[in-house]
RNA sequence: GCGGGUGUAGCUCAGUUGGUUAGAGCGCGGGUUUGUGGUACCUGAGGUCGCCGGUUCGAAGCCGGUCACUCGCCCCA
């Protein structure tokens, strides 16, 4: 077994489970179309200043967490940690700068090193949105709706908060960073070490820090509200009021912040406990920065990403794998007059499994096992009636049908 | 990257203070049933006890290392 092993970190999918993601991106990308976000494709893999410019080099995933590699040619490239940068990107390269707003949708796998925990893999993957080239608070409304539509048809919104907080502009941000850290410079000594390092390095980072001691330093610091700016707190108060009005039940968390440089005014996140510490389900903000940050125009953006196996994790769901036919031949010399009749339910859309080998008895266990519904079976008796026994698994009934009566008795059921 | 827990059959787990051929249930194969499944009974296969080293007359159990999983931290979806 020894060589088997897998990459620590990463998943195969079984169909059960697979079947559990698909409902997941599926629903996804059913609620975002009805929201006009179409899907998009993008690469795994990007020139690493893609991400690293964007996502500020204090953010963990540029600096410890990254899947960066040389290809043949010496290009520096990185596996995608996340995926608002890279549609940034290809919605710049499209040109699409001209043709605003664009609304889009994407999932697939995202490339995180870290330490594996539940609903954490270092192959993980997103479903997410992007609104590009709209500043209007209702942008923020509308990807926040969406995200929350999409909770509720995963029957998940009871087990799920929304908490959202405001960033401000850069103008806003700068300011309060300076009142925050003339406060925090008083508690330096009591700091956690970990906060004392971001003291200098990403002083809003304290905020959402779990140490206790730092819970109740950061408890009396200044709240951000009150260093906005007449536009950053309007853009804020006008995403409450639009909230209200769709009755989104919201909490407005003064220490939600976000690692990741190119977040301004609002950000949000759906969190659940029943992940343990990986609460965070669904999560997102505005950055309307990030395209100046890849060397673009200034394009305005909001928008979110989802974590598939978190989603995956909630959701119930019972994976049927039962099939409507078993097809059995008597002996195995005339197995050859069951792929015909396979080709037949096939076509009117039946789903079939022949059973090729054991004797009859293990054939109907192997039928009773794969939870067929009936059961075809042909022998020498049938071939001479020129009829097939069609039989109904459940009541243990038979009757000789040809294969059209016994096509119509499986659709009218099934 | 840091700290705690765990690792025995495909799965869920027993295995006494270290003692001879390592167990159960489920699942899997064969049979009771040479033209019929689900239930029942009979029966069989499957383990280098995660891996490497050490202590010991003797290790699944003790010690060290390592790998993986898991929980928490960091960080994040």
């Amino acid at each position: 077994m020894e060589k088997l092993r897998k990459v620590r970190g990463v998943h195969d999918l079984l169909p059960n489970e697979l079947h559990n993601h698909n409902i997941v991106v599926n629903t996804g990308l059913k609620i975002s179309d009805k929201y006009n976000y179409s899907q998009i494709e993008i690469p795994i893999f990007e020139f690493a200043e893609v991400f690293t410019k964007p996502l500020g080099k204090s953010s963990d995933i540029v600096t410890k967490e990254n899947y960066i590699f040389k290809d043949r040619s010496e290009d520096e490239l990185m596996l995608r940690p996340e995926g608002t940068s890279g549609v940034v990107r290809a919605f710049l390269n499209a040109g699409l700068v001209q043709d605003v707003p664009q609304r889009f949708s994407y999932c697939g796998p995202m490339f995180r090193y870290e330490r594996p925990q539940k609903g954490r893999l270092r192959q993980f993957k997103q479903f997410g949105v992007e609104c590009l080239g709209l500043s209007n608070s209702m942008a923020d409304v509308e990807v926040i709706s969406l995200g929350y539509d999409f909770l509720s048809q995963l029957s998940l919104l009871d087990k799920i908060d929304l908490k959202i907080n405001t960033l401000g502009d850069l103008e806003s941000r700068k300011n309060y960073k300076q009142a925050l850290v003339n406060y925090l410079n008083d508690y330096q000594s009591k700091l956690s070490k970990d906060s004392l390092n971001r003291l200098s390095v990403n002083p809003l980072r304290i905020l959402d820090s779990k140490n206790e001691g730092d819970k109740k330093i950061v408890e009396n610091a200044p709240n951000i509200i009150e260093y906005l700016n007449s536009h950053s707190k309007r853009h804020f108060d006008d995403i409450c009021i639009g909230l209200d009005h769709l009755n989104i039940k919201y909490t407005i968390d003064k220490n939600l912040v976000r690692g990741l440089d190119y977040y301004c005014h609002t950000a949000f996140e759906f969190t659940t406990n029943e992940l343990g510490s990986q609460g965070t389900v669904l999560a997102g903000g505005r950055y309307d920065g990030l395209s100046k940050m890849l060397g673009g125009p200034d394009v305005p953006g909001v928008g979110w990403a989802a974590g598939i196996e978190r989603l995956a994790l909630m959701i119930q769901s019972n994976f049927d794998d039962k099939i409507d036919v078993a097809l059995i031949a008597r002996s195995e010399n005339i197995n050859y007059l069951l792929m015909p009749i396979m080709k037949k339910l096939v076509q009117t859309e039946i789903k079939s499994e022949i059973i090729y080998t054991g004797s009859l008895s293990k054939k109907f266990k192997r039928a009773n096992k794969i939870r067929a519904s009936y059961a075809i079976i042909i022998g020498e008796e049938e071939i001479n009636k020129k009829l097939i026994r069609f039989k109904d698994m459940k009541l243990g009934s038979e009757e000789f049908l040809d294969l059209n009566q016994a096509i119509k008795k499986i659709k009218k059921i099934s």
